[in-house]
DNA sequence: ATAGTACTTATGTACTACAAATAAAATTAA
DNA sequence: TTAATTTTATTTGTAGTACATAAGTACTAT
Protein backbone atom coordinates (compact mmCIF):
# COMPACT_ATOMS: atom_id res chain seq x y z
CA UNK A 1 0.00 0.00 0.00
CA UNK A 2 1.07 3.25 -0.96
CA UNK A 3 2.18 6.53 1.20
CA UNK A 4 -0.64 8.45 -0.27
CA UNK A 5 -2.81 5.10 -0.03
CA UNK A 6 -2.27 5.60 3.90
CA UNK A 7 -2.30 9.07 4.81
CA UNK A 8 -6.22 8.45 3.22
CA UNK A 9 -6.76 5.86 5.11
CA UNK A 10 -5.32 7.07 8.18
CA UNK A 11 -6.13 10.80 8.79
CA UNK A 12 -3.25 12.14 11.58
CA UNK A 13 -4.57 12.45 14.74
CA UNK A 14 -6.05 15.80 15.28
CA UNK A 15 -4.34 17.81 18.25
CA UNK A 16 -6.93 20.43 18.14
CA UNK A 17 -5.36 23.73 20.24
CA UNK A 18 -7.58 25.22 22.23
CA UNK A 19 -8.41 27.97 19.95
CA UNK A 20 -9.34 24.98 17.42
CA UNK A 21 -12.23 23.71 20.03
CA UNK A 22 -12.99 27.65 21.19
CA UNK A 23 -13.93 27.95 16.92
CA UNK A 24 -15.82 24.59 16.91
CA UNK A 25 -17.93 24.73 20.03
CA UNK A 26 -18.65 27.94 19.04
CA UNK A 27 -20.25 26.97 15.98
CA UNK A 28 -22.42 24.68 17.73
CA UNK A 29 -23.38 26.91 20.08
CA UNK A 30 -24.70 28.95 17.12
CA UNK A 31 -26.42 26.20 15.32
CA UNK A 32 -28.11 25.07 18.75
CA UNK A 33 -29.06 28.10 19.81
CA UNK A 34 -30.43 28.85 16.43
CA UNK A 35 -29.05 32.18 16.20
CA UNK A 36 -29.34 33.92 12.98
CA UNK A 37 -27.97 37.39 11.76
CA UNK A 38 -28.33 40.27 13.90
CA UNK A 39 -28.44 38.13 17.05
CA UNK A 40 -25.70 39.17 19.87
CA UNK A 41 -23.32 37.32 21.64
CA UNK A 42 -22.09 36.90 25.23
CA UNK A 43 -19.32 38.94 26.00
CA UNK A 44 -15.80 37.79 25.89
CA UNK A 45 -15.25 37.32 29.41
CA UNK A 46 -18.75 35.74 29.94
CA UNK A 47 -17.89 33.05 26.63
CA UNK A 48 -14.08 32.54 28.17
CA UNK A 49 -15.21 31.50 31.37
CA UNK A 50 -17.93 29.14 30.22
CA UNK A 51 -15.02 27.44 27.81
CA UNK A 52 -12.35 27.64 30.68
CA UNK A 53 -10.25 29.10 28.42
CA UNK A 54 -8.15 32.71 28.52
CA UNK A 55 -9.94 35.59 26.89
CA UNK A 56 -6.36 35.10 24.87
CA UNK A 57 -7.32 32.24 23.37
CA UNK A 58 -10.74 32.68 23.06
CA UNK A 59 -9.86 35.57 20.98
CA UNK A 60 -7.97 33.35 18.55
CA UNK A 61 -11.19 31.44 18.25
CA UNK A 62 -13.34 34.77 17.55
CA UNK A 63 -11.17 36.52 15.40
CA UNK A 64 -11.36 33.36 12.92
CA UNK A 65 -14.84 33.53 12.99
CA UNK A 66 -14.53 37.49 12.18
CA UNK A 67 -12.31 37.16 9.70
CA UNK A 68 -15.05 34.96 8.08
CA UNK A 69 -17.95 37.90 8.50
CA UNK A 70 -19.60 35.72 10.77
CA UNK A 71 -19.45 38.10 13.45
CA UNK A 72 -18.66 41.34 13.97
CA UNK A 73 -17.56 43.72 17.25
CA UNK A 74 -17.91 46.89 18.57
CA UNK A 75 -16.93 48.18 21.80
CA UNK A 76 -19.66 48.43 24.09
CA UNK A 77 -22.09 47.37 22.10
CA UNK A 78 -20.65 43.75 22.08
CA UNK A 79 -20.79 41.17 19.12
CA UNK A 80 -23.22 40.67 16.67
CA UNK A 81 -23.89 37.92 14.14
CA UNK A 82 -23.83 38.79 10.47
CA UNK A 83 -24.22 37.31 6.53
CA UNK A 84 -20.89 35.99 6.06
CA UNK A 85 -19.19 36.63 2.67
CA UNK A 86 -19.34 33.35 1.45
CA UNK A 87 -16.90 34.42 -1.07
CA UNK A 88 -14.78 36.55 0.60
CA UNK A 89 -13.36 33.39 2.44
CA UNK A 90 -12.72 31.62 -0.59
CA UNK A 91 -10.68 34.11 -2.04
CA UNK A 92 -8.67 33.88 0.79
CA UNK A 93 -7.13 30.69 0.34
CA UNK A 94 -7.16 31.00 -4.07
CA UNK A 95 -3.88 31.53 -4.23
CA UNK A 96 -2.30 29.35 -6.64
CA UNK A 97 1.21 29.16 -5.44
CA UNK A 98 0.73 27.57 -2.55
CA UNK A 99 -2.49 25.02 -4.12
CA UNK A 100 -1.73 21.67 -5.26
CA UNK A 101 -2.13 20.88 -9.17
CA UNK A 102 -4.55 18.29 -8.48
CA UNK A 103 -6.91 21.09 -6.84
CA UNK A 104 -5.56 23.61 -9.51
CA UNK A 105 -6.58 20.90 -12.29
CA UNK A 106 -10.56 20.84 -10.66
CA UNK A 107 -10.87 24.60 -10.48
CA UNK A 108 -10.16 24.48 -14.23
CA UNK A 109 -12.37 21.74 -14.50
CA UNK A 110 -14.75 23.66 -12.63
CA UNK A 111 -14.67 26.91 -14.50
CA UNK A 112 -15.32 24.80 -17.82
CA UNK A 113 -18.58 23.09 -16.26
CA UNK A 114 -19.33 26.44 -15.51
CA UNK A 115 -19.46 28.42 -18.51
CA UNK A 116 -20.60 24.93 -20.64
CA UNK A 117 -23.63 25.52 -18.15
CA UNK A 118 -24.52 29.15 -18.40
CA UNK A 119 -26.84 29.25 -21.31
CA UNK A 120 -30.57 29.27 -19.88
CA UNK A 121 -29.56 32.21 -17.06
CA UNK A 122 -28.14 34.22 -19.95
CA UNK A 123 -31.07 33.65 -22.19
CA UNK A 124 -33.44 34.54 -19.18
CA UNK A 125 -31.15 37.78 -18.21
CA UNK A 126 -29.64 38.80 -21.43
CA UNK A 127 -30.89 42.79 -21.98
CA UNK A 128 -30.28 44.47 -25.85
CA UNK A 129 -27.79 46.58 -23.90
CA UNK A 130 -25.31 43.16 -23.04
CA UNK A 131 -25.30 42.44 -26.40
CA UNK A 132 -24.20 45.70 -27.73
CA UNK A 133 -21.74 45.55 -25.30
CA UNK A 134 -20.38 42.20 -26.47
CA UNK A 135 -20.21 43.38 -29.86
CA UNK A 136 -18.04 46.39 -28.87
CA UNK A 137 -15.58 43.73 -27.18
CA UNK A 138 -15.66 41.55 -29.92
CA UNK A 139 -15.42 44.36 -32.17
CA UNK A 140 -12.05 46.12 -29.80
CA UNK A 141 -10.78 43.17 -30.42
CA UNK A 142 -10.12 42.85 -33.89
CA UNK A 143 -8.49 46.02 -34.07
CA UNK A 144 -5.89 44.71 -31.67
CA UNK A 145 -3.14 43.04 -32.76
CA UNK A 146 -0.42 41.99 -30.21
CA UNK A 147 -1.34 38.46 -27.75
CA UNK A 148 -1.65 40.96 -24.49
CA UNK A 149 -4.50 42.92 -26.41
CA UNK A 150 -6.12 39.35 -27.50
CA UNK A 151 -6.09 37.68 -23.52
CA UNK A 152 -7.74 40.94 -22.82
CA UNK A 153 -10.66 40.72 -24.47
CA UNK A 154 -10.91 36.84 -24.03
CA UNK A 155 -11.25 38.04 -20.45
CA UNK A 156 -13.57 41.05 -21.10
CA UNK A 157 -16.25 38.84 -22.86
CA UNK A 158 -15.94 35.55 -20.90
CA UNK A 159 -16.16 37.84 -17.90
CA UNK A 160 -19.51 39.85 -19.43
CA UNK A 161 -20.93 36.75 -19.86
CA UNK A 162 -20.76 35.93 -16.40
CA UNK A 163 -21.90 39.44 -15.72
CA UNK A 164 -25.44 39.26 -17.94
CA UNK A 165 -26.49 35.84 -15.67
CA UNK A 166 -26.87 38.63 -12.94
CA UNK A 167 -25.55 36.37 -10.65
CA UNK A 168 -23.17 39.02 -8.52
CA UNK A 169 -21.86 35.16 -6.75
CA UNK A 170 -20.92 33.66 -10.26
CA UNK A 171 -19.50 37.03 -11.21
CA UNK A 172 -17.43 36.98 -8.45
CA UNK A 173 -16.68 33.54 -8.56
CA UNK A 174 -15.05 33.90 -11.71
CA UNK A 175 -13.38 36.80 -11.14
CA UNK A 176 -11.65 34.81 -8.36
CA UNK A 177 -11.09 31.68 -10.41
CA UNK A 178 -9.49 34.00 -12.99
CA UNK A 179 -5.65 33.52 -11.76
CA UNK A 180 -5.96 29.87 -11.45
CA UNK A 181 -7.16 29.94 -15.02
CA UNK A 182 -4.52 31.52 -16.01
CA UNK A 183 -2.04 29.23 -13.99
CA UNK A 184 -3.11 26.22 -15.68
CA UNK A 185 -3.12 27.67 -19.25
CA UNK A 186 0.43 29.14 -18.66
CA UNK A 187 1.51 24.88 -18.26
CA UNK A 188 -0.23 24.33 -21.52
CA UNK A 189 1.48 24.36 -24.58
CA UNK A 190 -1.10 23.09 -26.88
CA UNK A 191 -3.08 25.20 -29.01
CA UNK A 192 -6.42 26.66 -28.38
CA UNK A 193 -7.70 27.27 -31.87
CA UNK A 194 -11.70 27.21 -31.78
CA UNK A 195 -14.14 26.50 -34.52
CA UNK A 196 -17.09 28.75 -32.51
CA UNK A 197 -15.91 32.36 -32.52
CA UNK A 198 -16.89 35.17 -29.87
CA UNK A 199 -18.64 36.83 -32.49
CA UNK A 200 -20.41 33.39 -33.22
CA UNK A 201 -21.58 33.34 -29.67
CA UNK A 202 -22.53 36.68 -29.62
CA UNK A 203 -24.52 35.90 -32.98
CA UNK A 204 -26.59 33.23 -31.50
CA UNK A 205 -27.20 34.71 -28.22
CA UNK A 206 -28.55 37.28 -30.01
CA UNK A 207 -30.77 35.27 -32.46
CA UNK A 208 -30.57 31.83 -31.92
CA UNK A 209 -31.89 29.30 -29.74
CA UNK A 210 -30.78 28.53 -26.17
CA UNK A 211 -30.13 24.93 -27.41
CA UNK A 212 -27.88 26.13 -30.56
CA UNK A 213 -25.63 28.04 -27.96
CA UNK A 214 -25.47 25.88 -25.58
CA UNK A 215 -24.18 23.41 -28.26
CA UNK A 216 -22.05 26.51 -29.77
CA UNK A 217 -20.45 27.29 -26.07
CA UNK A 218 -19.10 23.70 -25.39
CA UNK A 219 -17.60 23.57 -28.58
CA UNK A 220 -16.00 26.96 -28.13
CA UNK A 221 -14.65 25.44 -25.26
CA UNK A 222 -13.86 22.32 -26.68
CA UNK A 223 -9.83 22.94 -26.84
CA UNK A 224 -9.83 23.11 -23.51
CA UNK A 225 -11.93 19.94 -22.93
CA UNK A 226 -9.68 17.91 -25.28
CA UNK A 227 -6.61 18.91 -23.01
CA UNK A 228 -8.00 17.38 -20.09
CA UNK A 229 -6.94 13.72 -19.12
CA UNK A 230 -8.76 10.51 -18.37
CA UNK B 1 -31.38 57.79 -3.63
CA UNK B 2 -32.23 55.06 -0.99
CA UNK B 3 -30.27 53.59 1.91
CA UNK B 4 -29.40 50.45 0.00
CA UNK B 5 -28.02 52.32 -3.09
CA UNK B 6 -25.90 54.56 -0.58
CA UNK B 7 -24.97 51.77 0.93
CA UNK B 8 -23.77 50.55 -1.97
CA UNK B 9 -22.03 52.94 -3.55
CA UNK B 10 -20.44 54.41 0.18
CA UNK B 11 -18.20 51.54 1.87
CA UNK B 12 -17.89 51.81 5.81
CA UNK B 13 -14.70 53.15 6.30
CA UNK B 14 -13.07 50.10 7.22
CA UNK B 15 -11.37 50.49 10.79
CA UNK B 16 -9.24 47.81 10.67
CA UNK B 17 -7.66 45.71 14.06
CA UNK B 18 -4.49 44.94 14.40
CA UNK B 19 -5.44 41.15 14.05
CA UNK B 20 -6.43 42.81 10.15
CA UNK B 21 -3.53 44.09 9.58
CA UNK B 22 -1.64 41.13 10.59
CA UNK B 23 -3.47 39.19 8.07
CA UNK B 24 -3.29 41.44 5.47
CA UNK B 25 -0.09 42.33 5.73
CA UNK B 26 1.67 38.28 6.50
CA UNK B 27 -0.63 37.91 3.03
CA UNK B 28 1.27 40.32 1.04
CA UNK B 29 4.69 38.84 3.00
CA UNK B 30 3.95 35.40 1.48
CA UNK B 31 2.80 36.95 -1.69
CA UNK B 32 5.92 38.88 -2.27
CA UNK B 33 8.74 36.37 -1.00
CA UNK B 34 7.11 34.05 -3.64
CA UNK B 35 6.93 31.47 -0.40
CA UNK B 36 5.06 28.11 -1.24
CA UNK B 37 4.11 25.15 0.64
CA UNK B 38 6.92 23.53 2.68
CA UNK B 39 8.78 26.99 3.63
CA UNK B 40 9.04 28.16 6.72
CA UNK B 41 8.03 31.12 8.50
CA UNK B 42 9.72 33.39 10.94
CA UNK B 43 9.14 32.80 14.77
CA UNK B 44 6.30 34.58 16.12
CA UNK B 45 8.71 37.07 18.02
CA UNK B 46 10.47 38.17 14.95
CA UNK B 47 7.21 38.56 13.40
CA UNK B 48 5.28 40.22 16.11
CA UNK B 49 8.71 42.64 16.43
CA UNK B 50 8.48 43.51 12.68
CA UNK B 51 4.85 44.16 11.91
CA UNK B 52 4.91 46.17 15.89
CA UNK B 53 2.12 44.30 17.50
CA UNK B 54 2.08 42.16 20.44
CA UNK B 55 2.40 38.64 20.17
CA UNK B 56 -1.20 38.30 21.68
CA UNK B 57 -2.46 40.35 18.11
CA UNK B 58 0.40 38.71 16.25
CA UNK B 59 -1.47 35.57 16.71
CA UNK B 60 -5.25 36.69 16.49
CA UNK B 61 -3.80 36.73 13.02
CA UNK B 62 -2.12 33.71 12.29
CA UNK B 63 -5.44 32.11 13.92
CA UNK B 64 -6.92 32.99 10.31
CA UNK B 65 -4.19 31.69 8.56
CA UNK B 66 -3.90 28.46 10.47
CA UNK B 67 -8.01 27.87 10.02
CA UNK B 68 -7.38 28.05 6.43
CA UNK B 69 -5.00 25.75 6.22
CA UNK B 70 -2.84 28.27 4.94
CA UNK B 71 0.03 27.22 7.64
CA UNK B 72 0.48 24.77 10.39
CA UNK B 73 2.87 24.92 13.47
CA UNK B 74 4.82 22.72 16.05
CA UNK B 75 6.61 23.42 19.19
CA UNK B 76 10.08 23.87 18.50
CA UNK B 77 9.72 23.25 14.77
CA UNK B 78 7.86 26.77 13.88
CA UNK B 79 5.31 27.39 11.68
CA UNK B 80 5.52 26.21 7.72
CA UNK B 81 3.61 26.99 5.03
CA UNK B 82 0.88 24.37 3.58
CA UNK B 83 -1.89 23.96 0.31
CA UNK B 84 -5.38 24.76 1.76
CA UNK B 85 -8.17 22.97 1.74
CA UNK B 86 -9.68 25.53 -0.74
CA UNK B 87 -13.35 23.88 0.03
CA UNK B 88 -12.37 23.85 4.01
CA UNK B 89 -13.02 27.57 4.47
CA UNK B 90 -16.03 27.90 2.03
CA UNK B 91 -17.61 25.05 4.28
CA UNK B 92 -17.15 26.94 7.89
CA UNK B 93 -19.56 29.68 5.64
CA UNK B 94 -21.81 27.78 4.60
CA UNK B 95 -24.78 27.87 7.23
CA UNK B 96 -28.16 28.82 5.24
CA UNK B 97 -29.64 29.91 8.51
CA UNK B 98 -26.88 33.32 8.26
CA UNK B 99 -26.86 33.56 4.77
CA UNK B 100 -28.63 36.65 3.34
CA UNK B 101 -31.92 35.10 1.14
CA UNK B 102 -30.27 36.67 -2.41
CA UNK B 103 -27.00 34.96 -1.47
CA UNK B 104 -29.00 31.99 -1.33
CA UNK B 105 -30.65 32.11 -4.64
CA UNK B 106 -27.51 32.83 -6.26
CA UNK B 107 -25.55 29.64 -4.61
CA UNK B 108 -29.13 27.71 -6.06
CA UNK B 109 -28.48 29.02 -9.33
CA UNK B 110 -24.73 28.30 -9.41
CA UNK B 111 -25.71 24.50 -8.75
CA UNK B 112 -28.22 24.69 -11.48
CA UNK B 113 -25.40 25.95 -13.77
CA UNK B 114 -23.19 22.88 -12.34
CA UNK B 115 -25.07 20.37 -13.51
CA UNK B 116 -26.19 21.90 -16.88
CA UNK B 117 -22.58 22.12 -17.29
CA UNK B 118 -21.00 18.56 -16.13
CA UNK B 119 -22.24 16.47 -19.58
CA UNK B 120 -18.96 16.64 -21.03
CA UNK B 121 -16.98 15.77 -18.19
CA UNK B 122 -19.51 12.73 -17.51
CA UNK B 123 -18.80 11.33 -20.74
CA UNK B 124 -15.03 12.09 -20.43
CA UNK B 125 -14.86 9.58 -17.23
CA UNK B 126 -17.74 7.56 -17.34
CA UNK B 127 -17.39 3.67 -16.17
CA UNK B 128 -19.61 0.59 -16.59
CA UNK B 129 -19.66 0.11 -13.23
CA UNK B 130 -20.91 3.63 -12.95
CA UNK B 131 -24.04 3.20 -15.11
CA UNK B 132 -24.68 0.15 -13.60
CA UNK B 133 -24.83 2.16 -9.72
CA UNK B 134 -27.46 4.40 -11.58
CA UNK B 135 -29.46 1.80 -12.50
CA UNK B 136 -29.25 0.47 -9.30
CA UNK B 137 -30.23 3.90 -7.84
CA UNK B 138 -33.15 4.36 -9.90
CA UNK B 139 -34.16 0.76 -9.33
CA UNK B 140 -34.41 1.09 -5.49
CA UNK B 141 -36.05 4.63 -6.15
CA UNK B 142 -39.06 2.93 -8.38
CA UNK B 143 -39.12 0.53 -5.14
CA UNK B 144 -39.59 3.30 -2.42
CA UNK B 145 -42.95 4.59 -1.97
CA UNK B 146 -42.53 7.47 0.48
CA UNK B 147 -41.45 11.05 0.35
CA UNK B 148 -38.18 10.76 1.83
CA UNK B 149 -37.53 7.88 0.04
CA UNK B 150 -37.83 9.59 -3.20
CA UNK B 151 -35.70 12.16 -1.89
CA UNK B 152 -32.68 10.76 -0.82
CA UNK B 153 -32.75 8.68 -3.68
CA UNK B 154 -32.75 12.33 -5.73
CA UNK B 155 -29.97 12.96 -3.42
CA UNK B 156 -27.95 9.87 -4.59
CA UNK B 157 -28.39 9.76 -8.19
CA UNK B 158 -27.38 13.88 -8.68
CA UNK B 159 -24.75 13.05 -6.40
CA UNK B 160 -23.21 10.02 -8.25
CA UNK B 161 -23.33 12.41 -11.71
CA UNK B 162 -20.84 14.55 -9.61
CA UNK B 163 -18.48 11.44 -8.50
CA UNK B 164 -18.60 10.11 -12.27
CA UNK B 165 -16.57 13.19 -13.02
CA UNK B 166 -14.16 12.33 -10.87
CA UNK B 167 -12.99 15.65 -9.98
CA UNK B 168 -13.30 15.79 -5.84
CA UNK B 169 -13.35 19.36 -5.63
CA UNK B 170 -16.75 19.23 -7.77
CA UNK B 171 -18.22 16.49 -5.58
CA UNK B 172 -17.46 18.48 -2.37
CA UNK B 173 -18.82 21.23 -3.68
CA UNK B 174 -21.96 19.88 -4.57
CA UNK B 175 -22.14 18.04 -1.06
CA UNK B 176 -21.76 21.47 0.67
CA UNK B 177 -24.18 22.72 -1.71
CA UNK B 178 -26.91 20.44 -0.82
CA UNK B 179 -28.39 22.10 2.63
CA UNK B 180 -28.63 25.19 0.40
CA UNK B 181 -30.77 23.31 -1.90
CA UNK B 182 -32.79 21.75 0.20
CA UNK B 183 -33.49 25.34 1.74
CA UNK B 184 -34.42 27.02 -1.58
CA UNK B 185 -36.26 24.10 -2.86
CA UNK B 186 -38.55 24.14 1.24
CA UNK B 187 -39.68 27.58 0.39
CA UNK B 188 -40.54 26.60 -3.30
CA UNK B 189 -44.09 25.03 -3.47
CA UNK B 190 -44.52 24.39 -7.30
CA UNK B 191 -44.55 21.83 -8.49
CA UNK B 192 -41.36 19.91 -9.95
CA UNK B 193 -42.30 17.22 -12.22
CA UNK B 194 -40.12 17.20 -15.13
CA UNK B 195 -40.69 15.37 -18.60
CA UNK B 196 -36.95 13.71 -18.53
CA UNK B 197 -36.64 10.92 -15.74
CA UNK B 198 -33.43 10.18 -13.76
CA UNK B 199 -33.44 6.65 -16.02
CA UNK B 200 -34.10 8.55 -19.12
CA UNK B 201 -30.69 10.60 -18.45
CA UNK B 202 -28.98 7.30 -17.66
CA UNK B 203 -30.15 5.88 -20.97
CA UNK B 204 -28.65 8.13 -23.04
CA UNK B 205 -25.07 8.14 -20.56
CA UNK B 206 -25.10 4.64 -21.46
CA UNK B 207 -26.28 5.01 -25.69
CA UNK B 208 -26.74 8.37 -26.71
CA UNK B 209 -24.27 11.03 -27.25
CA UNK B 210 -22.78 14.18 -25.36
CA UNK B 211 -24.95 16.29 -26.87
CA UNK B 212 -28.59 14.13 -26.28
CA UNK B 213 -27.34 14.65 -22.53
CA UNK B 214 -26.74 17.88 -22.48
CA UNK B 215 -30.09 18.85 -23.73
CA UNK B 216 -31.75 16.20 -22.35
CA UNK B 217 -30.29 17.40 -18.56
CA UNK B 218 -31.10 20.98 -19.29
CA UNK B 219 -35.10 19.34 -19.72
CA UNK B 220 -34.77 17.68 -16.67
CA UNK B 221 -34.23 21.22 -14.29
CA UNK B 222 -36.58 22.99 -16.40
CA UNK B 223 -38.91 23.21 -13.53
CA UNK B 224 -36.14 24.93 -11.66
CA UNK B 225 -35.01 27.50 -14.27
CA UNK B 226 -38.78 28.11 -14.48
CA UNK B 227 -39.07 29.38 -11.33
CA UNK B 228 -35.85 31.29 -11.21
CA UNK B 229 -37.00 35.30 -11.55
CA UNK B 230 -35.72 37.48 -14.60
C1' DA C 1 28.72 4.11 18.22
C1' DT C 2 24.57 4.24 21.00
C1' DA C 3 21.52 5.36 24.67
C1' DG C 4 20.35 8.57 27.69
C1' DT C 5 20.26 13.22 29.68
C1' DA C 6 20.28 18.08 29.90
C1' DC C 7 19.64 22.20 27.33
C1' DT C 8 17.51 25.25 24.14
C1' DT C 9 14.01 27.09 21.41
C1' DA C 10 9.39 27.98 19.53
C1' DT C 11 4.63 27.45 20.12
C1' DG C 12 0.54 27.15 23.39
C1' DT C 13 -1.91 29.08 27.31
C1' DA C 14 -3.00 32.12 31.21
C1' DC C 15 -3.22 36.35 33.58
C1' DT C 16 -3.01 41.31 34.35
C1' DA C 17 -3.31 45.95 33.01
C1' DC C 18 -4.75 49.59 30.46
C1' DA C 19 -6.53 52.13 26.12
C1' DA C 20 -10.48 53.33 23.38
C1' DA C 21 -15.03 53.59 22.14
C1' DT C 22 -19.71 54.11 23.22
C1' DA C 23 -24.19 53.06 25.31
C1' DA C 24 -26.47 54.34 29.35
C1' DA C 25 -27.07 57.03 33.35
C1' DA C 26 -26.70 61.21 35.78
C1' DT C 27 -26.42 65.97 35.82
C1' DT C 28 -27.05 70.55 34.33
C1' DA C 29 -29.12 74.24 31.58
C1' DA C 30 -33.17 76.09 29.10
C1' DT D 1 -40.30 69.29 32.14
C1' DT D 2 -37.30 68.71 28.51
C1' DA D 3 -33.05 69.09 26.01
C1' DA D 4 -28.27 69.27 26.15
C1' DT D 5 -24.19 67.98 28.50
C1' DT D 6 -21.15 65.44 31.37
C1' DT D 7 -20.00 61.43 33.77
C1' DT D 8 -19.89 56.63 34.40
C1' DA D 9 -19.77 51.93 33.25
C1' DT D 10 -19.05 48.35 30.15
C1' DT D 11 -17.05 45.88 26.42
C1' DT D 12 -13.75 45.25 22.91
C1' DG D 13 -8.77 46.15 21.49
C1' DT D 14 -3.85 45.94 22.59
C1' DA D 15 0.41 45.14 25.26
C1' DG D 16 3.33 42.71 28.22
C1' DT D 17 4.86 39.03 31.33
C1' DA D 18 5.16 34.45 32.83
C1' DC D 19 5.12 29.76 32.46
C1' DA D 20 3.79 25.09 30.25
C1' DT D 21 4.76 21.93 26.61
C1' DA D 22 6.82 19.78 22.87
C1' DA D 23 10.76 18.70 20.24
C1' DG D 24 15.16 19.43 18.12
C1' DT D 25 20.32 19.63 19.57
C1' DA D 26 24.34 18.83 22.00
C1' DC D 27 26.70 16.51 25.32
C1' DT D 28 27.85 12.63 28.38
C1' DA D 29 28.50 8.01 29.92
C1' DT D 30 28.63 3.29 28.87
Amino acid sequence: MSTKDLMNDLKPIAVNTRADLVEIQLREYLDKKGLKAGDVLPTEMDLSEALGVSRNVLREGLSRLRMLGLIESKKKRGMVLTSPDILGSFERVLNPQLMDTSTLKNLFELRLVLESGLADLLFLRKTDADIKELEAIIKKDKSGDNDVFRVNSEIAFHGKLYEITGNETLKRFQIMLMPVFDYVLKNENRSIKSNVSHADLVKILKEGTKEDFVLAMREHLRPHYENLSK
